[in-house]
DNA sequence: AATTACTACGGAGTATACTCTACAAAATGG
DNA sequence: CCATTTTGTAGAGTATACTCCGTAGTAATT
């Protein structure tokens, strides 16, 4: 439900279908490799930039992390 | 072309159309008036628990928004 | 002209996004 | 097993997101 929550899950799971390990998303989208991980704890959130950073390095659109990230909060409820 | 001024038009357009003054966007996304005023101006970028706030005050998908903001990006090399 | 919204903008404070270093814990593969 | 890669995590620091108070400027209405 929470969105740093659902933002975490997809993000790791976007970084695995594309093969990467934290640090090379990290170096692609220019953060750092503990930030990164922290974010796919759900720890931080991101800000629209970063989250722009991070689709350009995993090959998505942003709006389309977004709609995952919709989508996994409305499924929260039913677990 | 930076994120922040495209948001800023982005959002600015979309509070308009929904004839909510700042105050009122402010009081419906819990957030403060100044900070909408500072992200209309892009001087400050959301983190994206704001983004969703802003987008449920909007009624418009969150999704949505970053979908107008990544063709106001595009856009911003032409001029 | 005066009143009433509405917005820009300042400063000062708190919370959190983000970096960097370093080490430990897992996980993976040979 | 062992070696390598990968990830978790802690602590300390900087940048910025966000709040709250106030004031001035602008726009619209009467």
């Amino acid at each position: 439900m929470a969105i740093e929550l659902s933002f975490a899950k997809i993000l790791k799971t976007l970084r695995i279908n594309n093969k990467l390990s934290q640090e090379e998303l990290a170096f692609r989208s220019n953060l750092d490799r503990t930030y990164i991980s922290m974010l796919e704890r759900g720890i931080h959130q991101p800000t629209i930039s970063t989250l722009f950073a991070l689709s350009k390095a995993l090959n998505i659109k942003a709006s389309v992390i977004i709609q995952l990230v919709e989508l996994e909060c409305e499924n929260k409820n039913e677990s």
